[in-house]
DNA sequence: GAGTTTGAAACT
DNA sequence: CAGTTTCAAACTC
């Protein structure tokens, strides 16, 4: 299915009436503060190649969030990669938007969820029908269809618009996404419908697009034209076709530990572990959300034999941390050598200079989240005269990072093209441009205030 | 390759 | 939440 021309949003309730794009608003922005984004009111377009791009600039971008988000911010399939997917949801940089999403097993205990085209330690013999399987360390949204004809519930055998406006079904999904903080993309079969389920909202939003999915003989809904969020079904199949081997769908998808590993090839080190079963996070496969292969570890679990243990074991590592398969380095877009940790290290004794050093490893400077002793890991070149100070000075330089830097840039942009379209006089527009800034500078000052505090 | 160091994860 | 233990990777020799 290929998007064309523009859709409407509109969220699954009772009505099922299309809503207007404030309720669609920022459907996988994670932020515990929906207006950190700014998105409440925009609109969602899909343009021809599958591209979307956001309708409607808000008119006031401020920091922290501080990155303005530039009018129609245009998402094609190369931005929809592991680490500029935030931006598609959020342009915005500010470490409060900074959007990553830990996957999560995909279970549904009535409805069958099927990875769109994947076979990912699904049963062939669909022997356990309730339970699919998909990769919890996505970065991207879930991909599932809901096929009608194979549901085992009530609502079996309707229509795909009237399955949606069973209120069961949206229970089955708000249920399914409370275990994720990612979108799930749900593909209803025969409906040309997809639901895009959304974390932060308590119902699922309702995409109608303008062509039905294929769908085959046995009822199950093909994908293979189906180009959701600018991403090409053939790429994304890849995604779930195993769980061990996942071949990269993106070709500039960086191996660093935590970040985008879901989209890391065959080349990934093999692991050593002996005595975690490498069903601890311990064990760099399983934290990378991956099964072992060809890895050098001893009485291994991570592996399709040992599922049911497994599937425990990512339980229990989300049971004690939410966040456990959450990409550590945030804000990274593919390619370059940006981003933070989203924890922060806590380096003691390797002054953040070697590779025990998370940030250090993953090629990123020490951020104010870090509670490092003796961090050596900050750019000289920004010291601009630093050294001597203490660490925590350090780190109130390293509140200017380059994505608040970029994030700034866009702000200062918008507002220049916002001076273009009112065609304000070049005075006007230096004017509006340098009050910007001064927000800008602003946020960062009170930022800095508070990483000191 | 064995032993040591290191810091994240897990545990108490 | 802080302190301790466990663990595996990084590092050194």
């Amino acid at each position: 299915m290929i998007l064309t021309g523009s859709f409407h949003a509109s969220r699954m309730d009772s009505s099922t009436k299309e809503l207007k794009t404030a309720q669609s608003k920022q459907p996988y922005v994670e932020s515990d503060d929906p207006k950190d984004c700014g998105f409440e009111d925009r609109h969602v377009h899909f343009g021809p190649a599958g591209t979307a791009f956001w309708e409607e600039p808000p008119s006031d971008a401020s920091l922290p969030e501080i990155v303005s988000h530039p009018h129609q911010q245009t998402i094609h399939p190369g931005m929809v990669d592991p680490h500029s997917f935030s931006r598609f949801h959020c342009p915005c940089q500010s470490t409060q938007c900074q959007i990553s999403y830990p996957d999560y097993l995909l279970e549904s205990q009535s409805t069958q969820y099927h990875p769109l085209t994947g076979a990912m330690s699904v049963p062939s013999d669909n022997s356990h029908p309730s339970t699919v399987l998909t990769p919890w360390f996505s970065n991207e949204p879930i991909l599932c269809s809901i096929i009608g004809g194979d549901l085992h519930t009530p609502v079996a055998g309707i229509s795909a618009p009237q399955l949606i406006e069973q209120v069961q079904v949206q229970e089955e999904l708000t249920e399914v996404t409370s275990h994720t903080s990612q979108p799930v993309v749900c593909n209803v079969s025969g409906g040309g419908h997809v639901l895009v389920v959304n974390p932060c909202e308590p119902g699922p939003v309702f995409f109608t697009l303008e062509s039905a999915p294929a769908q085959t003989d046995d009822g199950l809904t093909k994908g293979k034209d189906v180009n959701v969020l600018g991403i090409p079904t053939q790429a994304a199949c890849v995604l779930y076709e195993s769980g061990d081997q996942i071949t990269s769908m993106y070709p500039n998808a960086s191996s660093g530990r935590g970040a985008g590993m879901m989209c890391e090839s065959k080349s990934r080190k093999p692991c050593h572990c002996t005595r975690s079963l490498c069903l601890k996070l311990y064990c760099e496969c399983f934290a990378n959300g991956v099964m072992c292969s060809n890895c050098d570890c001893s009485n291994c679990h991570n592996n399709a034999e040992h599922e049911v243990k497994r599937h425990k074991a990512i339980k229990s590592c989300l049971g004690r941390n939410p966040d456990a398969f959450r990409p550590k380095i945030a804000g990274r877009k593919s390619g370059e050598v940006k981003g933070w940790h989203n924890k922060g290290c806590n380096c003691k004794r390797s002054g953040c200079l070697k590779n025990y050093c998370e940030c250090y490893e993953a090629n990123i400077m020490c951020t104010s989240s870090c509670k490092c002793v003796g961090c050596r890991n900050y750019d000289d070149s920004s010291e601009m005269g630093f050294r001597g100070r203490t660490d925590k000075d350090t780190l109130s330089v390293s509140v200017i990072t380059p994505a608040v830097l970029e994030a700034v840039y866009g702000c200062l942009l918008a507002q220049a093209e916002q001076a273009e379209r009112e065609a304000q006089s070049p005075a006007q527009a230096e004017q509006m441009v340098l009050h910007e800034f001064g927000h800008c500078l602003t946020q960062i000052v009170k930022a800095m205030f508070k990483h000191n505090t």
